[in-house]
This record gives structure tokens, C-alpha cells and sequence, in this order.
DNA sequence: CTAGACTTTGAAAGCGCTTTCATTCTGACC
DNA sequence: GGTCAGAATGAAAGCGCTTTCAAAGTCTAG
């Protein structure tokens, strides 16, 4: 088997004095292998190397002209600070955990890569776990960070209580989204979902729509109860008696929907529209619909919630809430590198828009 | 601001003496606040802290009477050992690095999402990074994870030169997927993209159709230029020939699918199937066939590739080529893993497989 | 001029763990 | 009974960096 030199750790000649001298140690190194330490720029720059440290880190007034070789030094040498030293060290390590739900999910993808946008060019790395949409996983997940020592923890939505969240928040800073929470070290962001909830509703009724079945999503996710409850009050506001027996429950997965449009069709209801609580249960509503030989739009009209970035491709391309996953990423990230820096962050989320596409039209239009 | 005590660095309370000794150090330690750590393990198992090491690591005998009183010790005060001292000390971190091309790809996600199955129960951490199809981005995306001290890095196919993930493989053991390829230190996993486009040609051949349009993909992708390599294959085996007014380029999204039909279509090409190079592709051209009103499957078949889950939800549901994504992880993950125990990785990529649903049909069937 | 107040800087300790080296114990064998 | 190889263990060095502490300069004001 290879053995690999990077840290020479394993390889490391046996001492043959009691105690090498620094100098000797160093001009060790200095002859080429291992990478470049912060002693090899001290040496170069001719400084100790705290004071290549204050200089790193910008923890204390160093004079230019030292400032200078030691930059200098720096990039002839093509150093790079060793962060896991730098963890050990100065107890911070530069990376930020993020539990997420699901690696997978379209929704989950874009907030990562906002994040990702975020705080690579802040010099920080993002360390994704996914907690499934259960607790202890999550729990598990929030250990697992925590014992890699990341500064902080962005918890996108999940199934922790707030009691657990507060409580994980008195050892490192957390931001979560999907809640709306007041601790110290924790800062919350929060998508209007009942606000959402509202405006697909809005959206049918306006289209003259009064029939509007609902596909609800996990009812343990306040985001999914939060639509619901948009759906209810955007019924009553247009006096319409809101209806159970038009409410089926759905797992927010496109089966769920397409069991749902089943379940709604065999106890036949009469309805013209339907919302779901998330576009991949409208996917399956669609396809449910077009097995029964229904129409979309035609028959009945669908309106689903996130717009994913491929329900503009759904045929037909699919009316959606849209929710700004890419940007609640960054937005997150950008409030957690404000908690890392001391600051109180102030970010707001984008209030939920409508896009209008081909799944809905007027009633008898 | 808040203060964090997780390593309770910035507070230490200043010397009294010039040097405390072992005893009081540890003492104040298990006073109870910081976290476990080894010592504190030693000392309440009667042994050096050398000794814990051991048994942690399995690297040398110790007697099974301290063994058992470490294991006490361990599980009592629930010490777990800290990832970042690990790393600094052993050279071992434990991580490793995935470079991804996008984090909210559904295909990236899968495999993303087989990664971390299968690295998290052997005590491995995952850093996910993306290059975005460019290889300067997939360049830093190492650079950044080599900073990091990962242990290995494994590739989801990318845009590198064979060559430099050659010289990659000098430090540290590299797994790359989507490519063939022999160094040490290196293991590649192909899916055989040619055998899968033989597969979705030969599948509409069956099928009676003999004007089969090709969408394909980003030709600086090897998978795309196979999968039309698999295309033509299929076509001469089938004495059909093939025709380059029948090949229109895209980029694997659904955008450039439905573009591409329309381009097909302005040509008054006569073609009774299309095969996508891949399924957001293929998505994308019956959103485009639907417009020009044209049905899927009745007046054109259309089969995709990659099998990505929702494509099974599609209007209609989609044939496509499976792509084993989540099991392409899995096995990725897992030949780093015996790269790291010095084994030589054997795993094989399952062949590609047709999934036949309802886009594509019998011709005048 | 010189005491007091800052600035700048380097030496050294320490982060928590691994690994080497030396030491102490066994037990086997002559 | 004495010698010696091998087993088990602890002390200490070291990983690369940050931070404290004290020393050495540099001013400024009396």
C-alpha cells in the first residue's frame, strides 16, 4: 500500500539528540517536504511566529514594515494557514455545520448552494448533514457537528423542539429557518407560509373557484400546518364555508399526491381546484388527475407551493408559491457569519410571491 | 455579544505560577467544564493518557484489566475524542472531501446522499464542495479541501484533466467516478454511458421507430459524448443510418430540451421518437412537443436518461435509463473507505437498465 | 533628562491527541 | 537462580497554531 507523506507523522526519522534545536527543527523543514508552516514564514519574514500570527489574524498592531516581508513571505512561500491547527489552537475551526433534511431534495439543494455561495468566499466551509426529517437523527447530526467543533450550526427547518434548539444554542451560535424563535445565540428565519397559503388560495378563488380541494403536507411540519391554515383563512375571507371533506392529507412526496387526487376522486367530491402543500404532491395530483382522464388545466386547476426550479417544466408548467430557497440559504449563512463576528444579524425573508403559470385558469373560462 | 466556552480559550484565567502542575490542570478541567477529554479519561481509569490512546486506536496490547476500566471511564464520563486534535496529532482527520459539480442536482444529490450512508457509520465525516463544471472551480474546491486535511477526496465526474487528478492521487487517495482510469492511489468508477445509450436507442428500435432524434449533451462531458457514441452504435446495428440533421445539442437542462425540440421542429425534420441525453432533456422536449401540440406518446415517443426520481411522476411518466446515483455514492464512499484501510477497492458499477413507462410507445401501435 | 505610559515583539505555554522511547515487569530457558 | 526476550506501560515530545506574559523600545510630559 502507498503511504502518504502529507502530515510525515508516521515517517518521521528517529530523534537522535534528546532535544533538537528549534533552528534545526525548522531548516528540517525548510528542505522541502511537508507543507509550509507558520514557522517557515517566521523564519523567511525574519519574526517570531506570533508575530506572523498577529498578522494572520489581525489580533494586534504589527509595525509595516514587518507586516510587509511577512506578506511578502507569505505568497513566496504559498502558505497556507493549517485550519485544524488553527481548531485546536484558537478553539475556532472555520466551518459551519448544516443539518439539512435530505442531500436530495430540490428544495434542500438550493439552500446549500446558497450557503455554499455564502461562506466559501468568507473563508469558511460548510459541513452538510442531513437529520431525514427525525428528530434523535437530527440530534445525532447536531453531536456529529459539534464534535467536529464547527463554530456554528444552521438548522434548515426539521423536527427539533425549540427547547432542544435553545438549549444547543448556549454552546454555539444557531440559526434556523422555518421557525420563529427568540434565545440568545440563536437567530431564526422564517418563510411566510400561511401568507403563501393565502395567496395560492386567492389565486383559485379569484379564478373563480369556490370547489378547492387541498393536499396537506406532513402535519407535523408547522410549515405544512402554517399553509394549511393560509388556506383556511383565504376561504373564510371570500366567504367560503371551508370544507373537511375536501382536505386529504399528503406526505409533501409526489405518491402522497397522487394518492390524494385518489382518495378525493373516490369519495366524489365535486371540486374544480386543487392546492397542495408543496409541488411535488401537485406533480402527483396532475398525474392522478390524467390517469382518471381529467384535465389540467381544463378540468380542474392545480396549484402547488416552493416552485421548484423544474416545476416551470411540468406539463403543464405548474402555478406555485414561490418560496426562495437559494436565497433563504444565503441568508442564513450571511446571519450566521454576522453571529460569528459578534454582530446581531438583521436579515428578513422575502415575503412569498405567486407565479402564475399554466396549471390554473379561470373557472368555465 | 455573547461569549462561547466551548474551548475556553479567550478566558483562561491568567497564571498564577509559572507552571501549574499536571494535577491541578486536570483537576480544574474535571471541575466540569469543557468538554471530556482524554486526560480526564487516564486519570479516572487509573492509567496514562498514552494508554487511553490505545485502546482508542487499537495500536498496541493493553491488558484486558485497564482496557475494561478505560471503557468505564469512556462511557461514564461519555468522552468522545476530538476530531481536531486527532487530526493535528495523527494526521488523520477523519473527513473526506466530495467535490459534486452542484449540490441541488437531483443526480448529485442521490449520490450525495449514498456518500453519507455509508461514510457516517465508519466514523467518517463528508465535505461536500461543488465545482460547477469548471475545472479552475473543481481545482480550488480541492485546494480547499486539502487545506482542510481531508483524508481522501472523492470526484463526481467533473471537468479535471486525468492528469491533474493523477498528480492529486500523489497526496492523498483519490475516487473519481465517470471516468476510467489507472494510477496509484486512484480508483474510478464508470457507469458505462455507452452501454445506456445503446440501451434507449435499441429500446425505440424495438419499438418500430426508425427516425430517432438525439438531444445531446454538453459534448466536454465524456458520459455525453458515450451516450451518443451508444446512440449510433445502436442505430448501425439496426441498419438504420444515422442522420446528423437528426442530432441537435444541448445542455442537460430542461431549457436546452425544449430549444432543441424546437429547433427540430423548424428543420420540418420528420422524426417519430426522440432520446434525450438526459432526463431534465427530456423533460424539457415533451414540455416543447406539448406545445407545438404535439402528444407524447402518440405522435412522438420519447425516452430520457438518468431515471432521476421524479421522472416516474412525469406527464407522462418518463422511459429512461437508470442511473444508480444513490448506489454510485455508496460504492464510491465505500472504495475510499478501503482506501483508507490500505485495501485495494473492488466495487463495480451495477450496468445500466431501461425503465420503460409511458413517454415512449410502439410505433402505429 | 527621566519617570510613566504606551507600543511592538518574541518566548513559551497550551489546545487534545498520537507516537516514540525508555522503563518496568513477566516468564522462559539454561 | 540468573539472564534475556518480549509484553505492558508511562513520560514526554510534537502536530501547527494562538495567546499570554514579559521584555524591550519609543514617546511624552514633568
Amino acid at each position: 500500500m502507498r503511504r502518504y507523506t502529507h502530515p510525515p507523522v508516521k515517517l518521521r526519522p528517529p530523534m537522535t539528540t534528546q532535544k533538537r534545536s528549534r533552528t534545526a527543527r525548522q531548516s528540517a523543514k525548510a528542505r522541502g517536504n511537508g507543507p509550509v508552516t507558520i514557522g517557515m514564514v517566521a523564519q523567511s519574514a525574519g519574526v517570531s511566529a506570533s508575530t506572523v500570527s498577529r498578522v494572520l489574524n489581525g489580533t494586534a498592531i504589527v509595525s509595516d514594515v514587518k507586516k510587509q516581508a511577512i506578506d511578502e513571505a507569505i505568497a513566496t512561500l504559498g502558505f497556507v494557514p493549517n485550519p485544524i491547527a488553527r481548531g485546536l489552537a484558537g478553539g475556532r475551526t472555520f466551518s459551519i455545520g448544516v443539518v439539512t433534511q435530505a442531500l436530495d431534495s430540490p428544495f434542500y439543494g438550493a439552500a446549500m448552494r446558497g450557503i455554499e455561495d455564502e461562506l466559501l468566499p468568507a473563508g469558511y466551509s460548510a459541513l452538510f448533514v442531513s437529520g431525514h426529517w427525525d428528530a434523535p437523527t437530527e440530534a445525532r447530526c447536531i453531536d456529529v457537528l459539534q464534535s467536529r467543533r464547527v463554530d456554528g450550526i444552521v438548522v434548515l427547518t426539521g423536527r427539533l423542539t425549540d427547547q432542544a434548539l435553545k438549549s444547543y444554542a448556549k454552546a454555539m451560535p444557531i440559526v434556523v429557518t422555518g421557525r420563529t424563535l427568540k434565545a440568545p445565540g440563536l437567530f431564526t428565519l422564517n418563510f411566510d407560509n400561511f401568507e403563501g397559503g393565502q395567496l395560492a388560495t386567492q389565486h383559485l378563488i379569484r379564478l373563480g373557484h369556490r370547489r378547492i380541494a387541498f393536499i396537506t403536507g406532513d402535519a407535523r411540519h408547522p410549515d405544512a400546518t402554517e399553509r394549511m391554515r393560509g388556506y383556511r383563512a383565504a376561504l373564510e375571507a371570500a366567504n367560503i364555508d371551508f370544507d373537511p371533506a375536501l382536505v386529504v392529507p399528503g406526505e409533501y412526496h409526489e405518491l402522497s399526491g397522487l394518492l390524494a387526487v385518489d382518495r378525493l376522486l373516490a369519495t366524489s367530491q365535486r371540486f374544480t381546484a386543487i392546492f397542495a402543500a408543496n409541488d411535488q404532491m401537485a406533480l402527483g395530483a396532475a398525474l392522478g388527475l390524467q390517469r382518471r382522464s381529467l384535465r389540467v388545466p381544463e378540468d380542474v386547476s392545480i396549484v402547488g407551493f416552493d416552485d421548484l426550479p423544474t416545476s416551470q417544466y411540468a406539463i403543464p408548467p405548474l402555478t406555485s408559491v414561490h418560496q426562495p430557497a437559494y436565497e433563504l440559504g444565503r441568508l442564513a449563512a450571511s446571519a450566521m457569519l454576522q453571529l460569528q463576528a459578534g454582530v446581531k444579524p438583521t436579515a428578513e425573508v422575502p415575503r412569498p410571491r405567486l407565479i402564475a403559470r399554466e396549471s390554473s385558469r379561470r373557472l368555465h373560462g
